[in-house]
RNA sequence: GCCUCGGUAGCUCAGUCGGUAGAGCAGAGGACUGAAAAUCCUCGUGUCGGUGGUUCGAUUCCGCCCCGAGGCA
């Protein structure tokens, strides 16, 4: 749809995906096809090696940076992807991290990376008691990132979100393409069937081959990957056949995530199809 | 044709010493402010294969029938 529009007009595309813009991660991340790269011009995709780090916060400002730019050769910048956390911070501005806090976020990580959740959640309660509200009990992910924001900001979560907001720099016309579920659900076993044809697990191996792991590469987060690392392994057991499938049922999963993300924000306008079956 | 074992939620199965049933998976709904393709929360009524019988009451016991798997002829 994107490079239907892009032929029609001065349009540059802005990928707004959290892993298309890895290197060496093509088939299983459904990267656009290098001739459609060629054809209209692409952004934010394929220029981070697979271990480096990237964030809501890194994609808004370089996504901004490069919306000034396109905007300054006089063609129009068309942000293309499904990662609605990216698209939400773009959009509605965004929480701007303090710098001390980014810059001891790993240690602080790392030092309750087996601190039990329970634990953790108890001591949100005392710290934010509004966010805790707001969160579940067991999501240690975001326990811990609001923790850390209470310790060194000295504000609660909620308050330095508030005043550590940054207002978005551009106004936005947002678009969900959206098709029935069961037609959705059965393209996603396509897709997933035919990038498995298109040599994925080779990619895979090509990857291991150059040293990328689960272990020490954010890549390897995208749905599929440590699937096929694992397969891959010499005690692996699992058929290839169930891994495809497993994949395909985490694949609908994650696009039902998207559906309920888009059903209930303000800040669409769809093409149809979102309303709960 | 005879014998044995099965037929319970979309799937795989548990269970009811007779008082209309419950797990896993799949699925559904929800949350989300720099890991987000991440992370997390909630949700289980189905002619218990069909049909007669026994019983106050049958998915559970008995008869017959249908379907599946295996065995014997």
């Amino acid at each position: 749809m994107a490079m239907n529009l892009a032929h029609q007009a001065d349009i540059e595309i802005i990928s707004a995906d959290a892993f298309q813009i890895y290197k060496y991660m093509n088939i299983g991340t459904a990267t656009p096809h290098h001739n459609e790269l060629e054809a209209i011009p692409h952004h934010l995709i394929n220029t981070l090696d697979p271990t480096e780090p990237y964030s809501a916060g890194k994609f808004v400002s370089q996504c901004e940076n490069l919306i000034s730019e396109i905007q300054k050769r006089g063609n129009t910048p068309l942000i293309v992807g499904g990662t609605a956390m990216y698209i939400n911070s773009l959009v509605s501005g965004m929480f701007q991290e303090p710098e001390k806090v980014t810059q001891t976020k790993a240690d602080f990580y790392q030092q309750h990376k087996h601190t039990p959740v329970d634990k953790l959640y108890s001591q949100l309660k005392i710290a934010d008691s509004t966010y805790a509200e707001k969160i579940t009990h067991g999501d240690r992910q975001k326990i811990i990132r609001a923790l850390h924001i209470c310790q060194t900001t000295g504000e609660t979560f909620t308050h330095a979100q508030k005043i550590f907001h940054t207002q978005p720099r551009f106004t936005y016309n947002v678009v969900v393409v959206s098709n029935q579920r069961e037609v959705l659900y059965q393209n996603i076993n396509n897709r997933v069937a035919l990038m498995f044809e298109n040599g994925w697990v080779d990619e895979v191996q090509n990857l291991i081959n150059m040293g990328y792991e689960p272990s020490n590469a954010k890549g390897f987060q995208a749905i599929g990957y440590t699937e096929i690392f694992n397969y891959l392994q010499p005690e692996n057991t699992t058929k290839l056949q169930d891994i495809i499938h497993s994949i395909a049922t985490k694949t609908r999963r994650f696009a039902k995530r998207q559906l309920t993300w888009f059903r209930n924000s303000n800040l669409y306008h769809t093409t149809n199809s979102l309303t709960p079956k």
